[in-house]
DNA sequence: AGCTTACGTCAGTGTTGTTGACATTCCAAT
DNA sequence: ATTGGAATGTCAACAACACTGACGTAAGCT
């Protein structure tokens, strides 16, 4: 086994859970969690005819009703032709409303539909089941650490809209 | 704000982790930071001409040398066609040794070529750095909890082949 | 001999991402 | 008022990566 070379005479804290075994199988356990993570929205995508990016697209309108398109790029992280694709569907579907900005009419602010609404209750329950089961598991302190953890690992962009996303819903 | 109606009368546990607000924060964050996870290898991905896939193939490869597609599939959770059009552009460049199965002759087991360690060592270093540095800023019992976390929210299939990659490594 | 397993391949399709080019609309500055 | 730039939208082409379905080969099992 290769080892960092960090892991010897560092005094008394060992650093054990920073070795290139522990730090692989963090890793691994995020690949095999995120697969968990998507695969109840993704069943109920498929029957719809609908994906993944739908699914986030309808996620952050509702958790920020009135975001502009440009808020949104930002947010997935994709060209505003990806974006433009899955919006034009939901739009078309009546899932998702689209209107002209009052002080800046270039700019389009999005608004989930009762139909928009309706889905994405229907996807973020099944989300929320497997996240609130496993929350349930693994306990109060082990939830704050996943926090943790997981927010070092963002970019600070990303952590940047995470936090402005967590004060607005509280 | 909605909520889950668990929240109340449940004695001195207040369970305040598993409101639906929790569990969205959960949620969002592990989108975030999934982004920030494959965000370095992605990089240097793109510069050779591969993908996300091709990453995963050798580093599983890497982590159980002699396995057979078979396996491979299984832990990877695609379709051989899918896993095969990957396999065969790693092996045409010389990333990774095919072998036919000694006792079982239909088997392929697959390893990686000098080459294919090579690549997978930088790929991983850079993924393993932003994994030191998170765990790092989070702390020992912050890395416990994230795993605890990542595991409950694995399916079922999932955690018993992480588990079985855990033991491999130790 | 017949069935199954493991693997590979061909063909077609769908989602999601990318560039590049171009039009429109609007704000803001000269 | 015109010019420049920002925000948005659209079209086209393309690539990565997944899927299904069908077929073939070789090897193993009963």
């Amino acid at each position: 086994m290769r080892d960092t070379g960090m892991g010897a005479g560092l005094g008394g804290e060992s650093l054990l859970f920073l070795t290139d075994e522990q730090l692989r199988q963090g890793i691994e356990a995020m690949f095999f969690a995120y697969r968990g993570f998507t695969a109840d929205p993704d069943r109920i995508l498929t029957d719809l005819e609908y994906g993944r990016a739908h699914h986030r697209a309808v996620h952050f309108i509702n958790r920020a009703p009135g975001t502009t398109v440009n808020n949104l790029l930002n947010i997935l992280g994709v060209t505003k032709q990806s974006l433009n694709r899955v919006l034009r569907t939901l739009i078309a579907d009546g899932l998702v409303e689209s209107r002209i900005g009052h002080s800046d009419k270039r700019e389009r602010h999005l608004y989930l539909t009762d139909e928009g609404r309706a889905l994405e209750q229907k996807l973020s329950d099944a989300q929320r089941a497997r996240m609130r089961t496993a929350f349930r598991e693994a306990g109060p302190d082990a939830v704050g650490g996943f926090r943790r953890v997981l927010e070092a690992m963002m970019d600070p962009e990303m952590r940047r809209a995470y936090a402005r996303l967590k004060e607005q819903g509280a």
